[in-house]
DNA sequence: CCTCCACCGGAACGAGGGGCGC
DNA sequence: GCGCCCCTCGTTCCGGTGGAGG
């Protein structure tokens, strides 16, 4: 239909599978009555956040939940109805949200803060990326704060991957340090652990006073529903039956994880297209989910450093060449030595091995998992992948410094 | 029962890279 | 352009701990 005939026919106008693949990226927020069973859990952040609709501070508030649970779209689509809901009385209420994975350090993230809320024509400073020392950037992240809103929401997702909790206990306690005289902030903390407020340092747990929410996984009939919530991505009609409900299944075997769902019927529809296919079966969502799973790893990896990946590929190695799932650092040691060597690599301490171990835990990329209590001769760390070790072993050999690992057996 | 020692994890430190303020 | 700052990746040193083994 939309075929235009005086257009450059070396590309392609229509789309023969999607109407709007924009509706299954992750960023999307979709609007309040398309989001489905979390209204409690809505009204609970609304809330914590109530305050902030007369320019009062919120109340900070804790989220737990498994991935693709709906945590971190939740607080974005409340925080968007509470920055409305406020102009219409005048109040400026800004949000930030703020990726921990990506900015863990206490620098970064009140630069990336103030950078959110900055508005150089209304404050008149900026926010350099570099160059500036920590108590510089505290400095214009309270001039802008105080310059620019009323009140700013810090949305710190995957808080759990902060490495200094210093910044919390500043956030927290910016107002009453008159740090910032005419505004005020609330922080959200977004975390799929559970027990991470346990890890918090004492000074922070004191000082940061919070609510605590949970967001349990989604049940398959739930999935179905948001699934259906975003059919109008495709064209009418191409997707077949059972393609949402097997979705659902697929996506709902580990936990109910919706951000999977989403994926996979994603790239069931790319997968359809490419194969010139005028509707999505139940098979291109098989193939989808395994490209999916592999996606998902990938975007685990890629980051880290090429040592990292060789010692994950030494794990792979041992878990292939054996029917044990778990070895001891020293084993893993011992074959990484091997690895690193004919890769032409530094070879590090086992010290150091020891820490990128247990990064990649943290990464879920592994799960390791101490035999006894305390830090005794009986308490060997022994570590297993999580995924599949040929999905692990295709997705590392992609980095061209494991290239020369590629023929041996 | 006692001692050794293998192992984990905390701490201090440094090299090298990137970049801004003044 | 100098000096200062942050960040990442890495090393070395060391203390606590509790099972193995006499």
């Amino acid at each position: 239909m939309s075929a235009n005939d005086d257009r450059d026919p070396l590309f392609r106008y229509d789309d023969p599978i999607f109407a709007d693949e924009r509706l299954l990226e992750i960023t999307h927020l979709p609007g309040p009555d398309r989001i489905v069973g979390r209204d409690e859990q809505m009204q609970r952040v609304a809330d914590a956040l109530n305050p902030a609709i007369f320019g009062s501070e919120p109340n900070h508030l804790f989220i737990f939940g498994k991935t693709g649970t709906g945590k971190s779209l939740i607080s974005r689509s409340v925080a968007k109805r509470v920055i409305s809901e406020a102009k219409r009385d005048d109040v400026t209420v800004n949000y930030a949200f703020i990726d921990c994975g990506e900015q863990n350090t206490e620098a970064s993230i009140v630069k990336t803060i103030a950078q959110l809320v900055n508005d150089p024509e209304q404050s008149g400073i900026t926010v350099p990326d570099r160059g500036l020392g920590t108590g510089d950037y505290y400095k214009r992240l309270w001039q802008a704060v105080d310059r620019c809103t009323d009140v700013t929401i810090v949305i710190l997702d995957e808080i759990d991957m902060l490495e200094d909790d210093e910044v919390l206990r500043k956030l927290s306690r910016a107002g009453e340090n008159r740090r910032i005289s005419d505004s005020s902030i609330g922080i959200i903390g977004i975390s799929n652990k559970i027990d991470f407020p346990d890890h918090l340092s004492e000074r922070v747990k004191s000082s940061l006073s919070r609510d605590e929410l949970v967001f349990s996984p989604y049940d398959a009939n739930q999935l179905v529903e948001i699934l259906e919530k975003r059919r109008d991505a495709f064209h009418d009609g191409v997707l077949s039956g059972d393609v949402i409900p097997l979705t659902a299944a697929l996506a709902a075997q580990e936990h109910g994880d919706a951000r999977k769902a989403i994926d996979i019927l994603r790239n069931a529809g790319r997968i359809a297209k490419k194969q010139n296919a005028d509707r999505v079966t139940a098979d291109h969502v098989r193939d989808a989910k395994e490209k999916t799973e592999a996606d998902r790893f990938n975007e685990l990896i890629e980051g880290s450093p090429q040592q990292a990946k060789a010692i994950l590929y030494s794990l792979t190695i041992l878990t292939e060449n054996s029917t044990e799932k778990e070895f001891p650092t020293k084993i893993i040691y011992n074959q990484y030595k091997e690895v690193a060597r004919r890769l032409g690599f530094d070879v590090l301490s086992e010290r150091r091995v020891q820490e990128i171990l247990q990064e990649q835990n943290f990464l879920n990329v592994i799960q390791s998992e101490r035999e006894g209590r305390g830090r005794g001769r009986g308490a060997h760390a022994k570590h297993r992948l999580l995924e599949n070790p040929v999905i692990v072993k295709k997705v590392l050999l992609r980095d061209s410094r494991l290239a020369p690992l590629e023929d041996d057996s």
